[in-house]
DNA sequence: CAGAATACCTGCGGGC
DNA sequence: TGCCCGCAGGTATTCT
């Protein structure tokens, strides 16, 4: 489910009701997701409030003077906070709750999520270690980008796609930043030019930014934390669109599938050569 | 080493 | 109505 926009939509959340709380009771009713949840350890935070929220790449994490939770929602997870009693259904996998009587419940039906725990610095941690750039920061710009690329022969969207180059982009805002910057997805990363990747990281960070004052975008079933959708997939020019008409030019938009995920352009806009 | 395929799960919509 | 198929916002792990 969620990108970067969704997840800093859920960040931005869930922060005010939990930040500076302190931990009254886990409850775990699900630990077997992507990984087994370290019981043990979140037992351990009773007493102790979280200090801090923090986002990497699609990653949150919840600081405490203990060590830190790292959590990642996956493709179908979703965080809320909800007022005290309060039943739990079937995908509702854990509950934390606060002196406030606020309760953070982690849903996530698909299991493909994640809720790990460090006790040292987050950013040491083997799965955060080798992630890329943030996409919204300076660092993220045309010559690091064309440094990462330079002899990848993968498919452009694939690349882009690697959470060791840039953290973030996922399925849909790809394919609408390649759309945006007429670029093919198919291109080898290594063959973009150096034009279009500068056009490339502005349609990234442009439509980023748009999609989190949007609140992120639902396409089935996301809903932030407080259970309303994301508006951006009213905006979106291209992903979920294949066979209709290029908002542009009105060619038939195409669907083929790069790295085992759908794809969507239009071979007008995205031409194959530069 | 790079890149491609596979695996992990549940739910939903469409076709029959 | 119900069954089967394909598809879904991700990514670590295993393969070639």
């Amino acid at each position: 489910m969620p990108e970067l926009p969704e997840v800093e939509t859920t960040l931005r959340g869930i922060q005010p009701f939990i930040e500076k709380q302190t931990i009254q009771q886990v409850i775990i009713r699900r630990p077997n997701l992507r990984w087994p949840i370290p019981k043990a350890n979140l037992q351990q935070l009773i007493g102790y409030r979280i200090n801090q929220l923090q986002r990497r790449g699609k990653y949150l994490l919840l600081c405490t003077d203990l060590g830190t939770i790292i959590l990642h929602l996956g493709m179908s997870g979703r965080l809320q906070v909800l007022n005290k009693p309060v039943k739990a259904e079937k995908h509702d996998h854990v509950d934390i709750i606060f002196n406030n009587d606020c309760l953070l419940r982690f849903t996530d039906p698909r299991r493909f999520g994640a809720l790990l725990w460090t006790d040292e610095s987050p950013q040491c941690h083997p799965l955060l270690k080798k992630l890329g750039v943030e996409p919204l920061t300076r660092h993220f710009n045309y010559s690091y980008l064309q440094t990462q690329l330079n002899n990848k022969k993968i498919a452009i969207k694939a690349a882009l796609m690697d959470q060791h180059i840039v953290v973030g982009v996922g399925n849909i805002y790809i394919t609408e930043a390649l759309f945006m910057a007429g670029i093919h997805p198919t291109i080898p990363a290594k063959n973009v030019s150096p034009m279009q990747l500068k056009q490339l990281v502005v349609a990234i960070k442009s439509i980023l930014r748009r999609a989190i004052k949007k609140g992120g975008s639902s396409i089935k079933d996301f809903l932030n934390s407080l259970g309303k959708p994301g508006y951006f997939s009213q905006e979106l020019q291209v992903y979920g669109r294949a066979d209709l008409p290029c908002l542009r030019c009105q060619s038939t938009l195409q669907l083929i599938t790069i790295a085992q995920r759908s794809t969507v352009y239009c071979s007008h806009c995205q031409p194959t050569t530069c």
